[in-house]
DNA sequence: AATATCACG
DNA sequence: ACGTACGTGATATTT
């Protein structure tokens, strides 16, 4: 039999460690599960590394008496732990009891008695115990065969310190026992135990490793070092004697226990499988064995039928001719299709498994009759993936209503993944594995088909039921938050704007970019020697390691700023350095080109596809928490421009031949909108008189006439504005302009009383969140912001600046989706070849015929500037040129 | 997989 | 006393 191996742990101390050590995490129906989380992970950890056989933890129980009754001011006053925690408690406890993991609460006793007593009763019998807490008090529970533990979360790896009694006596120079001694003397503030006064912990080290105990050390209190100690123990040595008592952990307590409780038995059982899944501990889940994975009671019975022979779906195909409503899901997997999942009602659903008998073109082509049907409504998720797999197939589907992805993001934004586990747990209120649960992931991920058929049938089946249902549930929620409009009317078009951009993509001249690429790397390699001269050594520069080191140790440069792993190197430490030595300005040019080199001109090259010569995007609809858009593989959205030679690569970006670049951007959209919600009178006037903004706050916030605003007074007043729009802090100000804190205030300030509605406004943005839980931008898009809850000072202050930036942020988000909808609905409509083609934030590119030219840049400027009615005018800069970098 | 950096609006 | 702008994505390096 093998050697047995218990686990003490001190529930409330690793609880407290791990809500610390993990940023405050939510489900989404807003349970704080960050503690939790670190605490099992702690767990499990532990269990691996230590091969336990036994587990028990223990609680505080809030008694209504303390153990030293007359004494319980000192233990009285501890904090109260912070809300988001305490809501924790309850769930941990729900969690090691799913897991079968015995809890102690014991009435008038604290955890840490508790684990003494057990320890100690574990210790008698010979059995090796290990004690898991936070608190370095539990330290003098330490013998031969009870192990301290105490993890210690850094850089958000828990490392665990284990303790011995010898490695105790190592570490602070007296035994386990002697270690509450030394406790009373130096005392602990953090668990209020007073100790005596002027003995500090050096102190208090000597005495206690020269005597062993306080009695001891008053015995022979007149040869006491330092005199001062001295003469304090005699005075204080009740006061020593009491806090020796409260800081003596009790091992003889009158409780019950029996091995057999806490034997580990069954953790990863069918219940705790439950409640992981509904705290969205998506990692852990694997620890689950399959069987226990497959044992859901998904709460849904749905009949699942598989259809794998051509007559079989002809007769599915005739069946859906005659439904109103029919939900899908094409089952995708490296280019093939693996099968479809379709369901017309919420009881029932099917698998179309493609096969030998039946090819994926026949299921396209069969089931294009019902894409095609306008009088069949649809629903899918993810509707512009399946409009690129309907290009390959000619199919022109008709009546899509509804995309359970986009409707998920639309509900709410602020969520990382909106799949099928997500969906399901959210609006249908089941556990559904996730697709890396059924097949796994990283080297372990398995093809779909090598799943068993009948997991295969019963997974792909369901998707179609969970759209079907979760649709139903969306449409009503949807209605209820008043965002009828913003989902039918602007996210559900722009799900074909957007598939049209993707589609049709921007062309690159590839020769172009090649040679901007030799262009770099010839100043590079040059600015490398130089780099390494100045150094006196090669080192690699990409390495802000080795460069912190090369800096601030081989060149003794100042430290501005330090990151938690080293030294800053960052552009900003950069440039308060580039006057203390001629390295810093090589350094900055080498990281900018480089930089250009790998991002933009061989990083671009590998997505030019080799067909078209055309680089296709993929635009994102589902990501940015304000409802911007965002894109990837690669990111059209941040091609250099600010600086001369990073604007450049914008000379490869070409229209086809007989085409022209027209472009369009809002000018300054997000100051307009501004003005517009604030109904500042100040700024609408300026506004409606084409008044330059900037110069104006200059002129108002530094109290000059408009005139005499010079360029930098003008560019400070343009960061104060920015400023206001992001949330402004006098802090972050003072950085950008390099003014004190005090003058960025001062700014501030007067901002606010030159434009008093905007203070309002602003204030008014924050309550509104705060009273209901999240900000609306014009068009009734809702992001919620839970850090507005937060206790946390820093991450409340980031709910307000959110508060005030999104409805701004949003609404412009919002704006430019309706100017793209009716651009591309005006383009058709017109019968023009010419495109649009890009989107950036406030920015549209049109590839447009040259016989369209003129049309286009009508419509363009008037579908952009129209798109909504401000009380201010919306102005769009409009420029043709023959390459992107023309169109400024 | 995490961190530092930097490109854009 | 807290530690700072809002929203993104890609790359190289390091763990």
């Amino acid at each position: 039999m093998s050697e047995e191996k218990v686990i003490l742990i001190d529930g409330n101390s690793i609880m407290n460690r791990a809500f610390y050590g993990l940023p405050l995490l939510s489900t989404a129906d807003g349970l704080y599960t960050n503690a939790v989380l670190g605490f099992l992970n702690i767990l499990f950890k532990v269990i691996k590394e230590e091969e336990a056989t036994h587990i028990g933890v223990a609680f505080d129980l809030k008694a209504p008496t303390f153990r030293h009754e007359k004494y319980s001011e000192y233990k009285g006053n501890r904090k109260g732990m912070p809300d988001e925690l305490r809501v924790q408690m309850p769930i941990i406890k729900d969690v090691l009891q799913s897991m079968n993991i015995n809890i102690y609460e014991i009435e008038g006793y604290e955890a840490d008695d508790v684990l003494g007593t057990l320890a100690h009763k574990c210790e008698k019998t010979g059995i090796n115990v290990t004690v898991l807490s936070g608190d370095r008090d539990l330290l003098q529970l330490a013998t031969k065969k009870v192990k301290i533990s105490i993890p210690k979360t850094k850089q958000g790896k828990t490392t665990i310190e284990n303790y011995y009694d010898e490695d105790v006596v190592a570490l602070y120079g007296v035994t386990p026992i002697e270690f509450i001694d030394l406790k009373g003397l130096m005392g602990d503030s953090s668990d209020n135990i007073p100790g005596v006064p002027g003995i500090g912990e050096k102190t208090a080290i000597k005495i206690i490793s020269n005597y062993h105990s306080i009695e001891e050390a008053y015995e022979n209190v007149d040869q006491l070092k330092p005199p001062r100690a001295s003469k304090n123990l005699k005075e204080y040595y009740d006061l020593a004697i009491l806090s020796k008592e409260l800081a003596t952990i009790c091992t003889t307590c009158d409780i019950e226990f029996d091995l057999q409780d806490i034997k580990i038995d069954n953790i990863f059982n069918e219940d705790a499988y439950k409640i992981f899944k509904k705290l969205e501990f998506k990692r852990l889940l694997e620890k689950f064995d399959v069987d226990v994975q497959n044992d859901e009671d998904n709460k849904l019975t749905i009949d699942k039928h598989l259809i794998s022979n051509k007559e079989e779906l002809k007769v599915l195909i005739n069946n859906l001719t005659n439904e109103k409503l029919v939900s899908y899901y094409f089952i995708i997997e490296e280019n093939n299709i693996i099968g479809l999942s379709i369901a017309y009602n919420e009881d029932e659903s099917y698998f179309v498994k493609c096969n030998s008998e039946l090819d994926s073109s026949e299921v396209m082509s069969m089931f294009k009759i019902i894409l095609e049907d306008s009088n069949i409504a649809k629903v899918t998720h993810d509707l512009k993936d399946d409009l690129h797999l309907f290009k390959k197939y000619n199919i022109i589907s008709k009546n899509i209503i509804f995309d359970t992805f986009v409707g998920g993001y639309t509900i709410n934004p602020t969520k990382d993944t909106y799949n099928f586990d997500d969906i399901a747990n959210e609006f249908i209120g089941i556990t559904f594995k996730s697709k890396e649960e059924l097949l796994g992931k990283g080297r372990n991920r398995k093809s779909y088909l090598m799943i068993d058929e009948n997991e295969l049938v019963d997974y792909c089946s369901m998707l179609s039921s969970i759209i079907y249902i979760s649709y139903k549930k969306m449409d009503i929620i949807i209605r209820e938050l008043n965002m009828y409009d913003l989902f039918y009317e602007m996210e559900m078009p722009l799900i074909h704007v957007l598939y049209d951009m993707e589609d049709y993509g921007i062309k690159v001249d590839s020769t172009m970019l090649h040679d901007y690429s030799d262009k770099l790397s010839k100043i590079i390699d040059l600015l490398q020697a130089e780099i390494y001269e100045l150094a006196s050594e090669e080192f690699n520069i990409n390495s802000p390691k080795q460069l912190g080191v090369i800096l601030f140790e081989k060149l003794k440069l100042p430290i501005i700023k330090k990151t938690k792993t080293g030294y800053s190197t960052a552009a900003d430490v950069l440039d308060k350095l580039k006057k203390e030595h001629p390295i810093i300005d090589k350094i900055s040019e080498y990281r900018q080109l480089t930089k250009l080199k790998s991002t933009y001109a061989d990083g671009l090259f590998d997505y030019i596809n080799k067909d078209d010569s055309r680089i296709h995007s993929t635009f994102k609809q589902t990501i940015t928490s304000t409802g911007r858009i965002s894109s990837t593989e690669p990111n059209l959205q941040n091609i250099p421009i600010r600086m001369a030679i990073g604007r450049e690569i914008r000379k490869v970006f070409v229209p086809e031949e007989d085409y022209v670049f027209i472009d369009a951007d809002y000018s300054q959209i997000e100051l307009r909108l501004l003005a517009h919600l604030s109904e500042d009178e100040t700024l609408i006037d300026a506004y409606n008189n084409n008044q330059d903004i900037h110069r104006l706050t200059a002129s108002q916030v530094f109290h000059i006439p408009f005139d005499e605003v010079t360029n930098i007074q003008r560019s400070n007043a343009k960061a104060v504005n920015f400023g206001i729009v992001y949330g402004i802090g006098a802090f972050s100000l003072s950085g950008d302009l390099h003014i004190s804190r005090k003058e960025a205030q001062e700014y501030i300030d007067n901002y606010f009383r030159r434009y008093p509605s905007v203070k309002i406004y602003l204030d008014n943005c924050i309550r509104y969140a705060k009273d209901r839980g999240y900000s609306l931008t014009m068009f009734n898009r809702r992001r919620p912001i839970k850090e507005l809850q937060s206790s946390n000072f820093m991450q409340r202050s980031f709910g307000e600046r959110v508060a005030m930036n999104t409805p701004i942020q949003g609404s412009a988000a919002d704006i430019i989706k309706i100017a793209m909808i009716n651009v591309n609905n005006r383009l058709k409509q017109e019968n023009l070849k010419s495109k649009l083609i890009l989107q950036v934030h406030d920015e549209l590119l049109i590839e447009a015929h040259k016989d369209e030219v003129e049309q286009v840049k009508t419509l363009l400027v008037e579908e952009m500037e129209n798109a909504v009615k401000l009380s201010v005018r919306l102005e769009a800069d409009m420029n043709m040129g023959m390459t992107w970098y023309d169109t400024k």
